[in-house]
DNA sequence: CACTCTTATGAAATCGATTTCACATCAAAT
DNA sequence: ATTTGATGTGAAATCGATTTCATAAGAGTG
C-alpha cells in the first residue's frame, strides 16, 4: 500500500497524493476528493520512515524525565504529550532514574531516532549533553525550573524561592526550631535548590541548620516515616517543624509523628511540597506548595512547538506556585507567633 | 555525517560500515576497528529513518494506556520499557483517556509511525482496531486482563476472580450487607469484570446486591468520599462493609467513614484494590488485592520481544495478585463470624 | 490580443541506510 | 592439484515519500 498505487487508483502522479496530504490547499478540490477516497478505499497508511527520511522530520519530540513512577512527572509528560500531539507530533519517553549519565545515553538514543527536540527535566546534565544539543542544533527546554538569567530555556518554577516561601511561612509563626526531611540532593538540582532556599531563608532569620538537622531520602512514604524517626530520636532539643522535600516524605513524617504520639500540628509543624491529591485528605491536612506540574508540561511543549515552528518565543516561562496553607503547620506550642503575612 | 563518509574515512564500502554497525562478527576485527574509530571520530550517528525505511523495520513498540495519571498505569509503561529498551527497542506512548474511540485513532497514529507491536490495556477495544491489528499483522498483547480462553494474547490476571476474592473474604467474615464503588464500568473491561465478580461470588452466598447498593464513580479521593456518603445516607440498612474498585476510592471512604464517626473496621469494613503505596499506612491499613503492575509490564514486553524474535511464545501469562490482609477489614459487629481460611 | 502571473500537476532526483548479489581470497577436503 | 566451502568485501538496487524543477492551463492586465 504506497503512495503510488493510490496514485494510480487515484490517476494522478504521486507528488499529488503527497500535496494532498500534507498540503491539501496545493491541490484542486476534485483532484482532492478523488484522492481521499482513493486512499480510503486502499486503506492507505502513510510511511513515516520515508517521510522523515525525505524531509528531514520526525514529527517526535523526547521526552527525558527520571521516573514515570512519581506522579508529577508522570503529569508532566502526559500534559506536554497531549500538546504536542495535537500539533501532530509524537512523543518519545524515555526515563533514566536520577542517573545523569543514563540520561546522557538515553539523550544519545533519542536523537538517534530522530527526536526533532527534547524536553528535559531540571539544568544538571552532563556536560556532554549540551554539547550533543548543541552539535545537532535540537531545541530543548528544562523543566521544573526557571531561571531567566539561564543560558538555557527553562519552563518552571524557581525552586528555591520556593522552598524560601515555605520556609518563610514557617519562621513566621515563631517557629525556629526547624528540621528538614529533604529528597536526594546529589545530581539534583531541584532537591538541591530547595535545600538552598530553605537553608538560605532560615539563615535570613538568624536560625541555624546545621546537617544534624538535616536528612536526605529517597521519595517513599516509608522512607519519610523512617528519616523523621530518625530527627525525633536524635538528642538535640525537639524539633517544632519539619519540613519536607516532597508530599510523599511529609505523609511519612505525619504517620510517624502520630506513631509516637506526637500531635500535628499542636507539637509539631510537618510540611511537603507537590500538593499531590491526598496532601488536602492527609490527617491532618498538609500545609504544602502546590506545583502546577500539568501547566509546566504545557509550557514546555508550547516553547518546543515556537521553535519548530521558527516563532519567536519567550526564553523562560514560569508557572505559578502556590503556598497551600492547611492544618499541618501552626505555631509552636509556648511561644509568642510572630504574625504570619501569608497566612489569609 | 553519513554512513558513506565514515566508509570513505575507513576506506571501505557504505555496506561494509552497515554490517559493522548491525553485523559486527560479519567482519573482520581488523577492518571493525578501523570503522569504529571512523566513526567515532565523526561523531557519527545512525540514521534511523532511513535504516527503518529500508530494513522494514522501526525498533520501536507502542504502548497505548486510558492514562498516565494512575500510578500503575505509568508503572506497567514504565517497566515495559525498560525491558524493551534492553532489547533496543523505544517505546511510543500513547494515551486515550478511557475513550475507546481515541484509543483507535492512537493506534492509526502509533502503527502509522511504524510501531512493530503494540501493548494495550484491557481487551475491550473498537472492532476496527482490532482489525488494524490483523491488517498491519502486528503483534499485541491485551494486559491487566488474563484469559485462557481468549484469541488474543493476554497478561495480566482475571480480574473477575480477583475481586471475587476480596468479596469472599468479606463474606466469610461474616458481611452480608455489602456495598460496592466501582470505577466506570462504560467501555471498561476491567471495572466491569471486578463489579460482575463481585456480584457473582456474592450471589454464590446467596447475598444481593441490588442497584441502590452500587455506585460508580471516577477515580478519585474526593470521589470516593463523595460515593461512600452518599451510600452510607442512603435509607436502606447501613452496610457492614464496602468494596472498593480501588484503593484510591478506598482511601476516599475511610475518609468519610472517620468524618462521620464510623470505626473502621469496627462499625464497617473498608476494602480496596491495587496496593498502592499508601494502602499500607492509611489509618486503618487497607486491606487490599494486590497489582503486581510492574510484573505485567514485564510480561506484556517479554511476549512481544518473543513474537518480534519469531520465539514460540505462550499466549497467555498470568501475573499473580494477593489477598493482602490489613486492618480495614473485621468481622461485622455482634454477627458471629464464620470462620474465615484465607486469614492466616 | 499579447503578456505576465498564478495555480495545478507531473517527472525525476533525493533522503541515508540496508540488502542482494557477485566476486575474490583462502582454507579444508578429496 | 583440484574442488568445495566459508568468509570478507564491494557495487548497485532498494525502501516510500517529498521536493525541486519544469510545464501547461487559466486568470488578470495594459
Amino acid at each position: 500500500m504506497r503512495i503510488t498505487d493510490v496514485a494510480r487508483l487515484a490517476g494522478c502522479a504521486p507528488a499529488t497524493v503527497s500535496r494532498a496530504v500534507n498540503n491539501p490547499d496545493k491541490v484542486a478540490p476534485e483532484m482532492r476528493s478523488r484522492i481521499q477516497r482513493a486512499m480510503l478505499e486502499l486503506g492507505y497508511v502513510r510511511n513515516h520512515a520515508a517521510r522523515a527520511l525525505r524531509s528531514q522530520r520526525s514529527h517526535m519530540v523526547g521526552v527525558l524525565i527520571p521516573t514515570l513512577d512519581y506522579a508529577l512527572y508522570a503529569r508532566l509528560v502526559s500534559a506536554a504529550g497531549s500538546q504536542l500531539s495535537v500539533a501532530g507530533i509524537s512523543t518519545l519517553i524515555a526515563t533514566f532514574d536520577y542517573d545523569l549519565e543514563a540520561e546522557l545515553r538515553e539523550a544519545r538514543l533519542l536523537l538517534e531516532r530522530g527526536a526533532e527536540a527534547l524536553i528535559l527535566v531540571g539544568d544538571y546534565h552532563r556536560p556532554e549533553l549540551y554539547g550533543l544539543l548543541h552539535q545537532f542544533n535540537v531545541p530543548f527546554v528544562n523543566t521544573y525550573t526557571y531561571d531567566p538569567k539561564s543560558i538555557y530555556p527553562t519552563a518552571g518554577f524557581d525552586n528555591s524561592a520556593s522552598a524560601a516561601i515555605i520556609a518563610q511561612h514557617l519562621v513566621h509563626l515563631g517557629h525556629s526550631n526547624i528540621c528538614v526531611i529533604s529528597g536526594i540532593t546529589e545530581d539534583n538540582d531541584r532537591t538541591t535548590r530547595r535545600l538552598e532556599g530553605i537553608r538560605e531563608e532560615l539563615a535570613r532569620h538568624g536560625i541555624p541548620l546545621p546537617a544534624s538537622r538535616v536528612i536526605e531520602s529517597p521519595y517513599s512514604i516509608s522512607d519519610g516515616k523512617k528519616a523523621c524517626a530518625l530527627l525525633l530520636s536524635r538528642d538535640t532539643p525537639q524539633p517544632t517543624a519539619i519540613v519536607c522535600g516532597n508530599d510523599v516524605l511529609a505523609l511519612g513524617a505525619l504517620i510517624e509523628c502520630s506513631a509516637r504520639g506526637l500531635e500535628v500540628p499542636g507539637d509539631i509543624s510537618v510540611v511537603g511540597f507537590d500538593n499531590l491529591e491526598f496532601a488536602m485528605h492527609s490527617n491532618p491536612p498538609l500545609t504544602t506548595i502546590d506545583v502546577p506540574a500539568r501547566d509546566m508540561g504545557i509550557a514546555a511543549a508550547e516553547f518546543i512547538l515556537g521553535k519548530l515552528g521558527g516563532d519567536e518565543v519567550a526564553m523562560h516561562n514560569s508557572v505559578e506556585v502556590r503556598l497551600i496553607l492547611r492544618d499541618s503547620s501552626a505555631p509552636p506550642r509556648r511561644s509568642s507567633p510572630r504574625q504570619d503575612s501569608s497566612r489569609q
